[in-house]
RNA sequence: GUGGGUAUAGCUUAGUUGGUUAAAGCGCCAGUUUGUGGCACUGGAGACCGUCGGUUCGAAUCCGACUAUCCACCCCA
């Protein structure tokens, strides 16, 4: 039974006045994704299982135990996709975005899919806003990347908000690290905990990432990445360092950031927030040059960031971040009698055509009913329709909020006498659309 | 996947040591001189007390399992 009236696990219903709060950031991401010069991609929900596994690493939590996978009727194995970078790439290099002069520049706003335990900020169906840079090897790109992110942020009101940064290297200079964290955490075998002990064959940077006290407690004396990184990667990272200083955009160097998704490389970056429980990173991203080749396209630099738009607003609601508040109803066209009603659909019909948000009875209520709704609705004028009105083709607006009536033709001149009225409450300061 | 908390109207909650028709506020609907909202008053609808099983003469209350939800680990956005 609850089957049929309780959502699956992990999932949220999107609902009014909620939905338009969802609305107003969306909206900021796309106005500054487009100042940036981001275009919109879409692409499907599912992808083939075999993009993961190239794109994120076969060998990541991700894909070993949080993919919604199974096989269609044709015996295809399908994903819905656990993240947004692997899509955008792959239809990137599908339809040849890159001769349409570089960098190509993308963004998205999608559900992605992950089949993990619930909790504060992490659900199995969430939402993303993402972007992807193709063709920009210069730190200066990963610099503008960041800045994307940061100006979102600043224009939707986010405080205490902290940009960690850091270089993972390449594949070069990550060699070089692995072996000698290897070598620090060997000599504390006993004290790692379990997981830890399985890391330190098989990835020890995550070791870095641990959070249990003796495990994060050793970690501290670790070697830091930094220090092998190869010039080139070092150049780099000094670069993207210098870039953001440039810009203004203030960063703490984090060298524990380690990015749970194999493509990465270089920078990696993330935003944290002290308002979010345990699921503290708000945007995560980074520089993946190696990517495209690897999912056998043309060979390009590429970097990229999500950002989880359940935590975003899990932020804003904590620090009571204003938000617009969702249209209201501007005039509200009450009626007694099946002629008024009619009029008044009449005349509502024509202000929406308008452009006007107005509304009538559609519930079939006596008018002080109608006039507790259109009260509810945040109408700002009411308009009400009898006999009399309907005789004369003439009636009066009230000003909810003053109270005030003035006459309104219900003929020709409506639309006039209408606009002039609310035009000079408007100017009084009465009301404000 | 592992651990802990919670589960009573749409929402927030009360429910005494197990004891009749499970309560309140908000919200919803309708009235309070049959043509006017906010305020106030009156009334109404709405709960198989998460599900199943057990203990008992009797369970919302005690026990067990399951499910859901929240939080943490893990992982990540």
């Amino acid at each position: 039974m609850a089957l049929l009236t309780q959502a699956p696990k992990g999932t949220q219903d999107l609902l009014p006045p909620k939905s338009w709060n969802w609305e107003t950031v969306e909206d900021v991401m796309r106005s500054e994704a487009a100042i940036h010069g981001f275009g919109e991609v879409r692409t499907p929900v599912f992808e083939h299982t075999e993009l993961f596994l190239r794109s994120v690493g076969d060998t990541t939590d991700v894909v070993e135990k949080q993919m919604y996978t199974f096989n269609d009727k044709g015996g295809r194995s399908i994903t819905l996709r656990p993240e947004g970078t692997a899509g955008a790439v792959r239809a990137m290099l599908e339809h040849a975005l890159y001769n349409d002069g570089l960098p190509v520049k993308l963004y998205y706003l999608t559900s992605c899919y992950r089949y993990e335990k619930p909790q504060a900020g992490r659900l199995r169906e969430f939402h993303q806003f993402g972007v992807e840079m193709f063709g920009a090897e210069a730190p200066v790109a990963d610099a503008e990347v960041i800045c994307l992110a940061k100006s979102i942020f600043d224009r939707l009101g986010v405080k205490n908000l902290t940009l960690e940064l850091n270089s993972i290297g390449c594949p070069t200079c990550r060699a070089k690290f692995h072996e000698a964290l290897k070598q620090y955490f060997e000599g504390y075998k006993d004290e790692l905990c379990e997981t830890c002990l399985s890391r330190l064959e098989r990835n020890p940077m995550r070791i870095l990432d641990c959070k249990s006290p003796v495990c994060s407690k050793i970690a501290e004396g670790a070697p830091h990445i930094l220090d092998y990184l190869c010039d080139d990667c070092k150049a780099h990272f000094e670069g993207v360092q210098s870039y953001l200083t440039a810009a203004g955009v203030e960063f703490v160097i984090n060298p524990t950031i380690v990015r749970g998704l194999d493509y990465y490389n270089r920078t990696v970056f993330e935003f944290v927030s002290n308002d979010l429980g345990a699921q503290s990173t708000v945007c995560g991203g980074g520089r993946y040059d190696g990517l495209t080749e690897q999912m056998g396209g043309k060979a390009m630099a590429g970097l990229g960031f999500g950002l989880g738009m359940e935590r975003l607003m899990l932020v804003l609601e904590a620090q009571k971040v204003e938000l617009p508040a969702p249209p209201a109803c501007e005039v509200y066209i009450a009626s007694m009698g099946e002629a008024a009603s009619k009029e008044a659909f009449r005349l509502a019909t024509e202000l929406q055509r308008c452009g006007i948000m107005a509304a009538c009875d559609l519930c079939s209520r006596g008018l002080k009913a109608q006039m507790k709704y259109a009260n509810k609705i945040g109408a700002a004028f009411t308009v009400v329709l009898g006999d009399d009105e309907l005789a004369n083709k003439k009636a009066k607006m009230k000003n909810m909020k003053t109270g005030e009536e003035k006459p309104i033709s219900l003929g020709e001149d409506f639309m006039d006498d209408y606009l002039s009225i609310s035009v000079a409450a408007e100017d009084l300061g009465e009301i404000a659309f």
